[in-house]
DNA sequence: TTCAAATGATAGTAATACTATTCTATAATA
DNA sequence: TATTATAGAATAGTATTACTATCATTTGAA
């Protein structure tokens, strides 16, 4: 089974909604491969022009700057992943199992639900992986936060807060667990590939001692 | 009492070593400065020398590019941060105790003990908070890591996970788990401030929560 | 004193990060 | 069908960034 998917995204992220045409969503799907490719700092307008087949003067009539570009994308993937979160917890009862969906999801270990032709989710969570935290470590984290830009990552943080609230009612820092979950799912992928003595994983490919971690940290956390 | 310091840097940081000149420590005490104002983004060459009061081609002379720049200054931090580490543990028996020192440190509750006069390491550890993780968040990871760039954190994150083995000597992740304590450190700290509801700290000026956080998290994962 | 190295002063280049204008195709509407 | 609004293409242009090069001057070590 797939499900069609459309995510409605925050109307400040852009100029002219990437999502209305064909032109809109080309800059998505190639911006978020040339970004991959090329890393963010390397990564500009004029080369995705290039990758699409448009102008640089066309990108800018959808995005102000790479940076909003880069925000969309990561916010579209925390949407996505909070989609996939209550679309597999949905029947479960068991907290326990519950949180072993997060950390499934976190390390990509769950097979999508929803389909969106234009956007690789696996080449996006690489993105995510290395570039993710570039969105909101900028001096305009404040301001962009009152355009309610990281609201999809809040609401992924706290829908996963919640779930530890009902494994642990009395557990004191549910958010800071949560946002500390992501961040280190995340990091530590990253340095398990670049900088491999700041984990204890080895170089195999395997990310079963990634998740292997993270659920002692979790569970261990929130057992009192 | 202070101990004067000079800690020496890989040569691969830098052109011309900073610390060799009046005009190269200048670099490094106006650059700080600087990015903090600023942010890294914004952080130019050519606006440190109007600060510095020399031109943009004597700071090319030092370093390659601001990237190196930063590097460099979250090296040293690292180094330094180190340095503390060996000092203030030097003659603790208890593993819990180093611990304690570990997470003070991290959260900046520990008093100084040495002096270099032109760093001000309160505002070093600013930029470490917000752009430390743009140092190594690049496609030139793998090629930095080679020329050792990276080592100082390897090695601070070396010492801490050889702590936690004194804790627990069966404890399977002490790698992944010092370097999940650093990182949690300074990105709670920066949720806190600009995103606080990723935490559960409120909006007080305490580290104290955050302290508890990280004791929880580390002390529940080490007891087996 | 001399001589090499560090710094200053100045200039210049290619790329980046945009903005503006004009034109054309096309899709909606009257 | 004619009208008109809009998206996008084509082109040009500007200020800033990220450097590199050259040459003159200062200064500190031998």
């Amino acid at each position: 089974m797939e499900l069609q998917l459309q995510i409605k995204m925050n109307a400040r992220l852009y100029l002219r909604d990437p999502d209305s045409s064909q032109l809109g969503r080309n800059i998505i799907k190639h911006g978020i491969k040339l970004i991959h490719e090329i890393g963010f700092e390397d990564f500009t307008f004029k080369k995705l022009a290039a990758e699409v087949g448009t102008t640089e003067a066309s990108i800018y009539r959808y995005f102000e700057n790479k940076h909003r570009l880069l925000t969309y994308v990561t916010t579209w993937f925390w949407t996505w992943l909070e989609y996939q979160l209550i679309f597999h917890t949905n029947n479960l009862r068991d907290p326990k199992e519950k949180i072993d969906i997060v950390i499934m999801l976190l390390t990509f270990e769950v097979q999508d639900k929803f389909t969106v032709e234009h956007i690789d989710k696996s080449i996006l969570h690489g993105i995510v992986i290395c570039e993710g935290d570039k969105a909101y470590l900028t001096k305009n984290v404040t301001e962009d936060n009152k355009s309610m830009l990281f609201k999809p990552y809040k609401d992924l943080c706290h829908r996963i807060a919640e779930i530890f609230l009902e494994y642990n009612p009395e557990f004191a820092f549910p958010h800071s667990l949560a946002s500390t979950l992501i961040e280190t799912a995340h990091r530590q992928m990253y340095f398990k590939e670049h900088l491999p003595r700041l984990t204890d994983f080895g170089n195999s490919t395997e990310v079963r001692p990634l998740v292997g971690f993270l659920q002692h940290l979790i569970f261990k956390s929130l057992d009192d």
